[in-house]
RNA sequence: GCCGAAGUGGCGGAAUGGUAGACGCGACGGUCUCAAAAACCGUUGGGGGCAACCCUGUGCCGGUUCGACUCCGGCCUUCGGCACCA
């Protein structure tokens, strides 16, 4: 067989070895570790910490593609890591299954959204089930099923009766058209995103998480070991601001009997510099304090920005509008009468709606000012200011107060505290703090989704439904029509029942709630999925404590994130957890591309991880999607470059299953440094997988296999160590690639399983090099590279490096000025002039 | 507009302030083959030189340092987030 040619390439005899079926092996391991339970996940085991790895639960779009792959296989690796270092891992997953989609399907094709909804979860079981995760099944989720919606209600009632649950009259898209609420983000360009309608601006009235009441909570994010950035946006988006509640007197009190304005601002300095008020149109005091000669053109402006959608009103570069009450009020500190205007950049829903109008230090006021010609008073003059009229708002907190009375000559600072403390004193207002966040509206007028447990009693008024009385089941006979009704509203069956107070007829709440309230509390589900007494078992959730590392896309930065960190402060506040935060630890991955660009159905370039599975096998479908990038930074999906990694695969499986007869039993020449190398790969693997960056790892070790085969064909390396360097190589590839793993580990004689091993050690001593390379800088540039003893000694390195020929050529005629001596790096740095 | 992240070969990417380009893809040359594919071996930032080697090179311009992809200042570009929040 072998002849002289044969030793000069490091090609493996495969006559002699059976070649790498990914399919079958994958197929063979899949079965036996489902029917031996190998990844059910006890709540405790003695002698061992519980480790809580959890990746976001997908959707139930209908298929699973290589972006659900790219965010749960390396999820996956992490967790049988971890689990390999010892830890009693719980690795779950579940299906987010409430939802929009699963209606309109519904509407479109006449399948119910349950049918859809069963169909897709059965498929993509069956999909996460192929990628080879160490999911524990028997703790599966499921949102759209009513033993998990019961206890979504139920969360609903504790927050009601805690009075963070309330209801309140608020603005929504309304598509007169479709007959229909719609969400921002089906609003194109203020046209419904169906059916091409202008969308309005409704008042309806809606249901509310009193979220705000945690803001400041939800701001100290400090000690969680997060993406900076998505702490930074979870603040942006809380957005807190410190400043003075301001009260106006109305020059004349309406007839119920209002007779001031209230007004938040920022900047209590400037208030000297007030030409006018705004309120927001939808401001309750503007259909009272409208004179009846600006009556028409006011009640005109309103009726617009009725019609004008939130996210076109919020367009910056819209140019100024409003119009004057006719109504004055009057700036109590310096008794000036003012202006009363209404313009839509006054926002109902911050602060108080309204604000004082200061066109000098403000640039909305100034643009209204501008347009409208009123008066621009400095009263903060910037530093080395000239007096003359300003080209636009100062809004510097370094000029001084001027035009401020008995403020005047203030460092603005300074005027900030002495005018706040002064309108406080006279009762005129008081210091606030003011969120950007505003209250989680929960009502969506849909069918497929959690019913809100609250009914509606002519004589009890709002009643909700009884503890014992959930959950509320959604009628499955419910018709679907694109009137844009929700179907609850007119199956007569849910709308009528009995009031649970008096016993007489009562109607239910119609609405149900947004899909972020049933993945507020899901990860908590996981700890007693089958529980039927509480939403999970207190003492379990006492055993695995916030989810030791989440991980999950940055599109639920602010959001999701948000939400359920609020729902934790509340069930902690309840007392049914000891910790406050949900996830200690974050770790969003990246965006896998196809072509260059995000993968989307109306491009058709969507990546189905499918056919690669039965081409090539799981393996190395985890191995490609981790071997693109760091997992952080996403990656672009390339057919080519997935080959590369199923040749490595099948050359990582040659050397495994090559007969080592031929090898020495003993002395190989080449031991200690496969060895050594080894012991490199060991550490390199092991920190590399700990920081997440998969992509080196799987480099190490194929730096590891790039050496083994040539050793392998040199039959340089001894029997003993060839079998250890293979058998440590599976156990560190095992979290990567389970199957192919499991099936060399047997075949290697190994006992089953190679799952249930610990993770391989390294030894530093083994791991270092006994003789380096001295690099030899002259000014910066490496002139020189010697062989040397690894433990060289700082004079005997910079002495060779000296001598060196090399190096003497560029210090020779020279003053040598300075020789530096890195140690770890054997490096020595002449410095000559 | 504001906040943030990132710019390295033909491509994906690697480098605790210390040999830039690990590992992989692709390309080129070769082995095997009647031939091709697969597999394997070799070369592969750019420029120069017969060669040993030399010059140059991490978006652009400066700075710190014996030494900068890395740190600092200022630009440019791309991508994310927020966007009239008083």
């Amino acid at each position: 067989m072998d002849d002289e040619g044969a030793a000069m390439t490091t090609t493996t005899p495969r006559t002699e070895i059976e070649p790498y079926d990914p399919g079958s092996v994958a197929q063979r391991w899949q079965q036996r570790w489902e029917a031996d339970g190998l990844y059910r996940t006890p709540d405790h085991v003695e002698g061992q910490q519980n480790w809580y790895a959890l990746t976001m639960l997908p959707y139930t779009s209908g298929d699973l593609h290589v972006g659900h792959w790219f965010a749960m296989a390396p999820s996956d690796v992490l967790a049988r890591f971890k689990r390999m270092q010892g830890y009693n891992v719980l690795f779950p997953m579940g299906f987010d299954a409430f939802g929009l989609p699963a209606e309109n399907a519904a509407i479109a094709g006449g399948v119910h959204p349950k049918d859809w909804t069963d169909a897709n979860i059965e498929r993509m079981r069956g999909q996460l089930k192929r990628m080879g995760a160490m999911f524990d099944w028997e703790r599966e989720i499921n949102s759209s099923d009513p033993s998990y919606y019961r206890w979504t209600q139920w969360w609903f009632l504790q927050l009601y009766r805690q009075g963070l649950a309330y209801r309140a009259e608020a603005a929504v898209n309304w598509c007169p058209s479709c007959n229909t609420v719609l969400a921002n983000e089906q609003v194109i360009d203020g046209h419904c995103e169906r059916c091409h309608t202008e969308v309005e601006q409704r008042q309806m009235e809606q249901w509310f998480f009193r979220i705000t009441d945690y803001a400041e909570q939800l701001l100290d994010n400090d000690q969680l070991e997060w993406p900076e950035h998505v702490k930074r946006m979870q603040r942006n988006w809380i957005g807190r601001s410190e400043g003075t509640e301001v009260s106006f007197a109305l020059e004349t009190p309406t007839a119920d009997g209002s007779d001031e304005i209230r007004v938040f601002t920022t900047r209590p300095d400037t208030l000297c510099g007030v030409t006018f008020m705004v309120l927001a149109p939808e401001h309750p005091l503007v259909s009272q304090i409208t004179t009846e000669e600006r009556r028409v053109e006011v009640e005109a402006y309103v009726e617009q920005a009725r019609h004008t959608t939130e996210i076109e009103r919020q367009a910056t570069d819209r140019p100024k509008t409003g119009v004057f009450t006719g109504a004055y009020s009057v700036n109590r500190l310096t008794g000036e009468r003012v202006p009363i205007w209404i313009a839509d950049y006054a926002l109902a829903t911050y602060g108080t709606g309204a604000v004082m109008g200061v066109p000098a230090h403000d640039q909305r006021d100034f643009e209204l000012a501008g347009k409208f010609g009123l008066e621009i008073r400095v009263v903060v003059a910037p530093p080395g200011w000239d007096g003359k009229p300003l080209s636009e708002a100062y809004l510097g907190r370094d000029g001084s107060q001027v035009s401020s009375g008995r403020f005047d000559g203030m460092p603005n600072a300074e005027g900030y505290e002495a005018i706040a403390d002064h309108i406080v004193a006279q009762g005129w207002g008081e210091r606030r703090v003011t969120y950007r966040m505003r209250d989680w509206l929960i009502s969506r007028q849909r069918y497929w989704g959690t019913p809100i447990p609250i009914l509606y009693c002519d004589d009890c008024g709002t009643q909700p439904v009884p503890e014992d009385q959930l959950p509320v089941v959604l009628p499955e006979d419910a018709e679907f029509k694109p009137t844009g009704d929700s179907p609850l509203k007119r199956h007569a069956g849910f709308l009528n029942t009995t009031c649970p107070q008096c016993g007489g007829p009562a109607t239910r709440e119609t609405d149900t709630m947004d899909t972020f309230v049933d993945s507020s509390w899901y990860f908590l589900r996981y700890v007693s999925p089958h529980d039927d007494e509480a939403p999970f078992d207190a003492e379990k959730a006492k055993l695995w404590g916030p989810v030791d590392q989440y991980t999950g896309g940055a599109e639920h930065a602010v959001m999701h994130l948000l939400y359920a960190r609020f729902f934790v402060k509340m069930m902690r506040d309840l007392g049914l957890v000891d910790h406050g935060e949900p996830f200690l630890r974050l770790f969003n991955q990246g965006i896998v591309l196809s072509e260059h660009t995000k993968m989307s159905k109306s491009r058709g370039n969507v990546v189905a991880p499918d056919a690669y599975v039965s081409e090539l096998g799981a393996d190395v479908v985890r191995l490609y999607l981790m071997f693109m990038g760091p997992w952080e930074g996403g990656g672009d999906w390339s057919d080519a470059g997935i080959n590369g990694i199923a040749r490595w695969m099948n050359r990582a499986w040659d050397l495994a299953t090559s007969p080592a007869d031929a090898l020495p039993a003993a002395d190989g020449p080449a031991d200690r440094d496969m060895t050594r190398r080894m012991h490199q790969t060991i550490r390199r693997v092991t920190t590399d997988i700990e920081r997440f960056k998969y992509n080196t790892a799987l480099a190490a070790m194929m730096e590891l296999t790039n050496d083994m085969a040539p050793a392998f064909e040199a039959r340089s390396v001894s029997q003993p160590v060839w079998a250890e360097t293979v058998r440590r190589l599976l156990l560190l590839l095992a979290p990567m690639a389970p199957h192919v793993t499991e099936e060399l580990w047997e075949r290697t004689g190994n006992p089953y399983s190679i799952h249930a091993q610990p993770l391989p050690a390294w030894d530093d001593a083994l791991a270092a090099v006994d003789e380096a390379t001295l690099v030899v800088q002259v000014n910066g540039k490496v002139r020189e590279r010697i062989a040397v003893p690894a433990d060289i000694s700082e004079a005997d390195a910079k002495q060779q490096a000296l001598a060196s020929e090399r190096v003497r050529a560029y210090t020779d005629g020279h003053d040598v000025t300075k020789v530096v001596f890195v140690p770890g790096r054997h490096l020595v740095s002449v410095v000559v002039k």
